[in-house]
RNA sequence: GGGGGUGUGGCGGAACUGGCAGACGCGCUAGAUUUAGGAUCUAGUUCCCAAAAGGAGUGCAGGUUCGAUUCCUGUCACCCCCA
């Protein structure tokens, strides 16, 4: 992109003295000004050494546990982004104390992960004192900020005393089976052994139990990348090449681990009711849980007079668990449908395709499945890309009514889902109406949209269009007429009566691939048994738990060797091959993923130390649930529902007592960068206006008639304004040139990241803290402003001079501060202040709570006589928004200790009212005239000074008072013409 | 394409269950004070009309209501997530 930049125009940083204890000692007018550089260290440091914020090892009366969702500790150190959801949660930690409640509030980190294991393959480094590096320059920049953080339970999912654990309940999940009856996850050894396998032998019991263990080995397709040497995520590839590079990426099978998430779908949904997140949260889980109920339908694939036998041997001896080999089964949405399936559609992985297969059609089946293992799910599934697929040669027979079907391979069907196969009907969905017009495949509609439709009934039955909603069955023999829902019960009871089909639940939920190709992540605590020759004998044991921690061992480099198999291979002998009574094992050298630390950190913090067990289960029963979770929407899936998951297990398995992990959850917006004005420019330097511009392909800035790139011009804000008669911005040199005005994410690359560092540098992290909650509601995303942050540092200037007497060469109370008892209305102020931010506390309103603190700052400090019994609850509410003046000032005030838990102030209601109210009189809904009147008047009352006001009275002239509506203490309207 | 969210002054945003639209902050204007202002204080600041009087006004178009930023229907724009 092409980019003038225009020069800035900022708020200058603010000078603030350096040396505030000599300069306010010192001769002449220097006075004390508030100077967060001395006073916020200080304070840090008195909180650091009483360790004013530890845990009471005790719950007394309520409790509070007040989380964050710990960073990961990037090299870029904390963005601004941090510090919102952290003050947030500090804010509620702090007054929580002061409301006598107990309190957990700790902080760790989040520290396995790609980007240290990188910075060690650059340099040949260690990513753990990369990592531990990183660490400390986070921990020093949250303690900058003044957060209430018990720091002696700060922990990282790389502490080898944290992943001893981490470890230990991967192995719960190896030993847990789920019972579908009880829906319930059960040791592996309640499991029931069928007969037949308990004749076998040991070996084969053990195989069993594997296949039903929530933790299980599986050769699922990956996306291997030789050239990164490394295995990729869904999202790092794009197009067959990794995003990174651009290499090409191949689609293998490699042996993984896998979590059976899937077995907890139901209880993952369900329970969403007994938590309280917001409401589009709850429904982005539902949706990647996707539940759908239909039917699994068995078409048969055997020579076609055998039809009939089949149909009745089924009938006779019940839907198979699994499908046999003369079948193909299917997962429909819609058995409503069967009638009009005209060809069937199996995935290019699917295990029958070869049985399936002419030998003429040999030769471009295989090309196709080749060709298709090069593309990732995402790309096939790609609406955009036009459909493909090659006929096997072979026919099915619909069960309904005995026709056959050709039988297709195609990518748009995933193995993953369902059965790996598909009855296509054409007419009624997307995708298949695609293909069938691609192939010429016969189309007939079997369902009739309801009367009031747009659809064109014509075009639908003659094939032109495709219809997916409901509506009544045709052309379906016995169900003609049945609308979709009744045809559907039907439907599936006849298919189970005669065994062909029965009712089935389907999941977009895949298992968890649970395994990386990495060395930064924890090792899995497995050995693998050998037998003689040094191959593995499928016997899989788990590390004791004794022997835990197994530590991630030392290797020489980390450079890709173009082999994927994973790092930790390069591990010395005597890691690698443990010999446990005589019998050699190999250790398991996948590691697992960086959401493995994160699926549980909120279980360590309440007993970090634990060196016994993973938590004390009576310090469980007294801290958990998490009463509030503040964290980045980012997370909104796959972490709260991965946590959820192991949850559920350790709820299961007797460990926790409450099924769901996260009673409240918050989701903090996304804070932007500064608003940004944008104007363009063509290559005859002429600005072009905004409306005719666009971004092309290449994501460059294009004139929309001919595609001519345009220069983009970053503006003054004092070049731009608002356009006379519309909502758009101008050039003030040229009204007729219209530009962009936007705010945009925080991006290196665009160069408006702002740097919290620096901001407690020039303004102070109390003014960093007042400021992020001023700026909006919490879960609103919002631009960053420089000058709003000097606009609540302007406020503690006042907040300090309403206290502090400037003029004197000491720190001293000013001289408006005084003993004497409030007025009236003081104490009204006070009152109200105190009711609106202890409910703007309760509900997160931060934004609101401290415009009312402003309110009360701007009464008081036009009142010559400012009572302490006023000011001292006042800094009390102050607080927990800017607890580092607060303190300095509590202690001004005559206290001796810190104000951390002192009492939150309380408000009397009768306090806060005012005697009088003004009363807007309305005629016909407009406001004519106020009146100042006594509180509490009746409706009668009210209309009576309603009538007799003068300038009613006046505009009543000539008219007929129809209705007078009254609303005490709040408002009348007279309805009159 | 599907889902979610948001639209209120020059800007960020207030407005409880329908009841004075624009709290609070920024910015801007004028004045005071100061060696100075990027400090402080005072006053003003939704728009239209020179001002008063008055009128319009919460993306747009309708509806319900004595009364709608708030509830309903339709519609447009932007943002985020998924595909």
């Amino acid at each position: 992109m092409l980019t003038w930049f225009a020069c800035h125009r900022y708020p200058h940083p603010r000078r603030i003295p350096t040396e505030f204890a000599k300069t306010r000692r010192g001769k002449g007018n220097i006075v004390p000004k508030y100077n967060p550089a001395e006073i916020e260290p200080r304070w840090q440091r008195f909180w650091d050494e009483n360790k004013t914020f530890k845990t009471p090892t005790e719950v007394t009366g309520e409790k509070l546990y007040a989380l964050d969702m710990f960073p990961y500790p990037s090299g870029e150190g904390l963005h601004v982004g941090h510090p919102e959801g952290y003050t947030a949660t500090d804010i509620v930690s702090r007054h929580a104390r002061m409301m006598g409640k107990t309190v957990l509030h700790p902080m760790g980190f989040d520290a396995f992960g790609l980007p240290a294991e990188e910075h060690a393959i650059k340099h040949n480094a260690s990513p753990r004192e990369f990592t531990e590096k990183n660490i400390n320059t986070f921990v020093r920049q949250l303690k900058d900020l003044g957060f209430s953080y018990d720091w002696d339970r700060q922990i990282s999912t790389t502490d080898v005393d944290y992943f001893k654990w981490t470890q230990w309940i991967f192995l719960v999940l190896f030993d847990t089976w789920f019972d579908p009856d009880q829906q319930k996850g059960r040791p592996i050894s309640e499991l029931p052994i069928p007969a037949e396998i308990q004749e076998a032998g040991e070996d084969a019991t053990r195989r069993y139990q594997d296949e039903f263990r929530l933790a299980f080995e599986s050769h699922a397709p990956v996306n291997w990348c030789p050239a990164l040497g490394t295995v990729l995520a869904n999202e790092e590839v794009v197009d067959g090449l990794s995003d990174v590079g651009g290499h090409p990426v191949q689609r293998m099978p490699l042996r993984q681990w896998m979590l059976r998430i899937t077995a907890y779908a139901d209880r993952l949904e369900s329970d969403l009711d007994q938590v309280d997140w917001p409401e589009g949260i709850k429904k982005l889980q539902c949706d990647w849980i996707g539940r759908s109920t239909g039917a699994e339908v068995d078409f048969f694939i055997g020579a076609t007079d055998q039809f009939e036998t089949w149909k009745n041997t089924q009938t006779e001896k019940g839907f198979p668990r699994n499908p046999q080999d003369d079948v193909l089964r299917v997962y429909t949405t819609r058995p409503d449908t069967l009638y009009g399936a005209t060809y069937m559609v199996i995935a290019p992985e699917h295990n029958a395709i070869e049985a399936l297969t002419t030998a003429d059609q040999a030769p471009a089946v295989k090309k196709y499945c080749d060709d298709a293992a090069m593309k990732s799910d995402r790309d096939r599934q790609d609406d955009r890309t036009k459909k493909s697929g090659v006929f096997t040669g072979s026919y099915a027979i619909n069960p309904i009514n005995g026709q056959p079907v050709p039988i297709w391979v195609a990518d748009y069907v995933l193995i993953s889902y369902g059965t790996g196969a598909i009855m296509a009907v054409p007419a009624h969905d997307a995708r298949d109406f695609e293909f069938a017009k691609t192939y010429d495949l016969p189309i007939i509609a079997v369902v009739q949209p309801p009367a009031k439709s747009e659809i064109d009934l014509e075009r639908l039955m003659t094939g032109e269009i495709c219809f997916s909603g409901v509506g009544t069955a045709v052309n379906s023999g016995p169900y003609d007429e049945l609308p979709t829902d009744a045809f559907k019960t039907k439907i599936i009871e006849a298919l189970d009566s005669s065994a062909v089909g029965r009712a089935a639940v389907n999941y977009k939920l895949r298992d968890w691939l649970f395994s990386r190709q990495r060395f930064w992540g924890e090792p899995f605590p497995i050995l693998h048994e050998l037998d003689e020759a040094g191959n593995r004998t499928g016997i899989m044991r788990p590390v004791p738990l004794e022997s835990l921690p197994v530590d991630l061992p030392f290797v020489e480099d980390f450079q890709p060797h173009g082999r994927p198999e994973p790092p930790l291979e390069k591990a010395d002998d005597e890691w690698l091959y443990p010999v446990i009574d005589g019998k050699k094992y190999k250790r398991e050298t996948n590691t697992m993923p960086q959401w493995a630390g994160s699926c549980w950190y909120y279980l360590r913090f309440i007993d970090p130390h634990n060196a016994a067990a993973f938590i004390d289960p009576e310090l469980e029963k007294q801290w958990m649930p998490v009463d509030l979770y503040i964290g980045g929407a980012e997370h909104a899936v796959l972490h709260l529902l991965y946590a959820r998951f192991w949850h559920k297990v350790l709820f299961d398995r007797g460990h926790l007592h409450t099924p769901e992990p996260f009673k409240k959850l918050v989701n903090q917006g996304m804070i932007l960068g500064d608003v940004e004005f944008t104007a363009f420019r063509d290559t005859n330097e002429q600005w072009v206006s905004a409306e005719l511009t666009c971004e092309n392909d290449e994501r460059k800035t294009v004139l929309k008639s001919t595609g001519e790139e345009l220069y983009v011009v970053k503006l003054d804000p004092e070049q731009a304004e608002k356009e006379k008669d519309g909502d758009n911005f101008v050039l003030k040199s040229d009204q007729q040139i219209r530009v962009d005005s936007r705010a945009y994410k925080m991006s290196k690359s665009r160069g408006n990241v702002v740097n919290p560092d620096v901001i407690i540098a020039e303004y102070g992290a109390d003014s960093l803290r007042l400021y992020e909650m001023f700026m909006g509601p919490l879960h609103q995303s919002k631009p960053w402003s420089m000058a709003g942050v000097n606009g609540v540092r302007n406020f503690l200037d006042r907040v300090w001079r309403m206290l502090v007497e400037e003029k004197a060469e000491e720190l001293a109370l000013n001289s408006a501060v005084v003993d004497h008892p409030p007025t009236d209305d003081q104490v009204r102020m006070l009152h109200k202040t105190i009711k609106s931010v202890s409910k703007d506390i309760e509900t997160l309103g931060f934004n609101t709570a401290i415009s009312r603190m402003m309110e009360f700052v701007n009464f008081f400090t036009k009142q010559s006589e400012r009572p302490k019994a006023v000011m001292a609850p006042f800094i009390l509410l102050l607080s927990p928004f800017a607890p580092h003046m607060s303190e300095e000032l509590w202690k001004l005030l005559g206290n001796e200790s810190s104000l951390a838990y002192e009492p939150w102030p309380e408000f009397d209601e009768s306090l806060t009212v005012d005697a009088l109210v003004e009363v807007p009189i309305q005629i016909m809904g407009k406001i004519k005239s106020k009146v100042s009147i006594e509180r509490g008047k009746s409706k009668q009352e009210l209309e009576t000074i309603a009538l007799q006001d003068p300038k009613i009275a006046a505009l009543l002239d000539g008219l007929t008072v129809r209705k007078i509506i009254a609303v005490p203490d709040k408002l009348v309207n007279i309805v009159a013409n």
